[in-house]
DNA sequence: CTTGACCTTCCCATTGTGGTAATGCCCACC
DNA sequence: GGTGGGCATTACCACAATGGGAAGGTCAAG
C-alpha cells in the first residue's frame, strides 16, 4: 500500500502520515522505486494518532500513548495519568476561553450598537490603569 | 520613553513592542541614536492592544479594533459586530475542548489506573472504524 | 576608559498543518 | 517507442504569537 491509499484509510493526510514518520511516531518501509510501503499494522497506528489528536493530545503525549500501546505490559496508571493531566489542561483551557467570552459578551452587552461612536467595548479596551 | 520603559508601563514586553511595530500596528518615533521613542499616547495604545489580547482577539481583529478606536466617527455597531463575532468563536472553541475533556475523562473512568495492563483509554485510541 | 545596562537588527524555535515547486516513477494508451 | 496523467519523492515557505539569543551600538556613572 502506498501513501496515498494510507492516507485514505486512516484518515491522516499524506502530508502529515510523512511529518508523523519524520518526527519518529511511525517508521514505513521502502520499495525500490523509494515509496513509502504501509500494512495494515501501520493504518491501525495511524488511525491511533488520528483518535488522539481528535481528543487534542498534543504529538508528544501521542508519542507517549504510542509507545504505552505498543508496550503489552504496561501499567494502564500510566495511561490514566497522562490522560486526567491532559483533561486537567483541556479544562483549564476551556475555562479560560469561556472567561474571556463572558467578559467579552458584558462589554457587547452594554453596546447601543447603532450608529453612533459611544462604545463601552472600546472604552474598556483604552481604559487607563492604575500603577504600573 | 525608550522601549523598555514603556514595555514596563504598558505590559508588553520589548519584544512584542517591535513585533507590533513590525505588522504596523504601531509607529515610533526614533531619536538620533535610533532608539525607538514612545509617549503616553503609545502607551495608551499599547495598552489597548495588550486588554484586546487579552480578551483573545487575534491580532488582525486588534489592528481593525484600532482603527475604529483611532475613528472618532466610527458606528459602534461595527464594533459589537466584531466582538459579538470573537465571543462565538471563543465559545465554539471552548465548547470543542470541553467537548474533548468529557469524552476523555468518561474513558479514565474507566480505567483502573492500576498495575494491569487492561486500558479502555488505549483500547478506545486503538478502535477499528467501519468504511474508510 | 571601562563596565554595565540598555538599545539595535537578525536569525531560530515553537505547534500542527497546509501549500507549492521541481523532480521522478509507473502504467496505460496510441 | 513515446507521451500523458496520476502518484510519489524531497525541500522549502507560510501561518499566529511569542520567546530566546547572538553580535553589535550607545550612554551614563564610576
Amino acid at each position: 500500500m502506498n501513501i496515498g491509499q494510507a492516507s485514505a484509510r486512516s484518515g491522516v493526510s499524506a502530508k502529515m502520515v510523512r511529518h508523523y514518520e519524520a518526527i519518529g511516531l511511525l517508521a514505513a518501509a521502502r520499495s525500490n522505486n523509494g515509496y513509502r510501503v504501509y500494512g495494515d499494522r501501520d493504518i491501525a497506528v495511524l488511525r491511533f494518532i488520528r483518535h488522539a489528536r481528535d481528543l487534542g493530545f498534543p504529538l508528544e503525549d501521542v508519542r507517549r500513548l504510542l509507545a504505552l500501546w505498543r508496550d503489552r505490559g504496561r501499567a494502564s496508571a500510566e495511561v490514566k495519568q497522562l490522560a486526567l493531566a491532559h483533561v486537567a489542561a483541556l479544562e483549564t483551557k476551556a475555562d479560560s476561553l469561556r472567561s474571556m467570552a463572558a467578559s467579552l459578551r458584558h462589554l457587547a452587552d452594554h453596546c447601543h450598537g447603532d450608529d453612533r461612536p459611544d462604545c463601552p467595548i472600546l472604552e474598556d479596551l483604552a481604559r487607563k490603569e492604575l500603577g504600573r
